[in-house]
DNA sequence: TCCACTACTTGATAATTATCAATTTCAGTC
DNA sequence: GACTGAAATTGATAATTATCAAGTAGTGGA
């Protein structure tokens, strides 16, 4: 993008660091901030009535809460730091001046909303048509080829987070992780051993378009 | 939007009727047009294994499979015709190369793919959160709203899509229904009649931030 | 290193949802 | 208007998931 608008993007904001724990904002309050997880981790977690649920765990270096901003509409998630982490903060009405302006930044965003969009189609379909345990098996798959190390896979949070990702409770992740052992999953602490990823590819039925 | 752009996608589109049922794309194919339901009723669905799942019912006039189309990659969802319809194709490197160059249509794309992100995060949320009669009862609630009818709501599609469509079986749609007489809904084909909006909203534990 | 606290696991039971089978209702056609 | 086939409903049962209750393991702080 152009450097001029650059500039004023980076001028405007501030980076912030914040304990573990941190509420970064809630459900319902006016977006004022695109917010860039710079380093750390975060969660976005999002509620019904008194229960609540993990809706993404976000990993440096990525923006969140981008369409609120976008669209100047109330945050429908809420976030909270999980590690002591860097937030870059950006105000929301500069961001959305700055879009309006530079072309190249506009395109980005509307690319990085639709790629978002698909993976929540991906997640819903996930949430509707999976089990538990083939949920799990799959977000392992998923993790190992991020992380593209050979054999083994890191959580990237605490097991209740991940369970809530996954939409179950804490009790059957222990379970599931216990059925996958047939699958030649293993585990120990947050690394998790995969020994036979065309068997675990099999149980988790793996989307029919690559990511 | 300029209006020589305009004139380019309109000329460079064709308007298409389909019979009832008929599949216009599957899952995997490279996305070769923006769809618009200019009359009809579509259905937007995706399988994993030998299950598949509605993802959203489209009605006149929306555009659907956006993201693909931004994105220039593979369909992440089928769509079929539930009614006759026709539909403008909007061929998507066309649309692409003309979001390029016109401002107002990218920040238009733009917005709505924000929009459609933030309806993914509620229905993600509601398919985690609620069990199966509160997703009906939010359903209806928000049928309610769209259509602006005073106390009766006409379902958009057949029982079994709807019933696909909040995640649960056509069997469990109509044990969902029994239950929620107890809240002042009833049910007469495809009329719903809501005699309490209180009663129903306190039993669907709705969203804290407004649509 | 011990202590205290929290996370995690395991087992037993309950709630929710799906499946299977049998009718009943509805819609379109002749 | 009867006939046919699909859709919808209802009941019985099975599978999946959640809840509750211990107990175990892990982690950070003094």
């Amino acid at each position: 993008m152009n450097e001029e608008e650059r500039e004023r993007i980076f001028s405007g904001s501030f980076l912030q660091v914040f304990p573990p724990q941190l509420v970064l904002f809630e459900v319902g309050q006016r977006a004022d901030f695109l917010h860039v997880l710079v380093d750390g981790l975060a969660e976005l977690y999002t509620s019904v009535g008194d229960r609540d649920t993990t809706m993404r765990i976000v990993q440096p270096v990525r923006s969140f809460i981008l369409a609120a901003v976008v669209t100047d509409l109330p945050y429908l998630m809420s976030a909270r730091t999980l590690e002591s982490s860097r937030v870059l903060l950006v105000p929301a009405a500069l961001m959305r001046e700055v879009v309006r302006k530079d072309t190249a930044l506009m395109e980005a965003t509307m690319r990085e909303l639709a790629f978002g969009y698909r993976d929540l189609v991906l997640a819903l379909a996930d949430m509707k048509l999976r089990q538990s345990a083939e949920r799990l098996a799959h977000f392992i798959l998923q993790q190992h080829d991020v992380q593209g190390l050979p054999e083994t896979t890191v959580l990237p949070a605490e097991k209740r987070v991940l369970a809530s990702l996954l939409g179950m409770t804490p009790e059957n992740l222990s379970r599931a992780f216990g059925l996958l052992g047939k699958q030649g999953v293993s585990l120990k602490g947050r690394m998790v051993r995969m020994s036979d990823r065309a068997m675990l590819e099999t149980f988790a039925r793996p989307d029919k378009v690559p990511r």
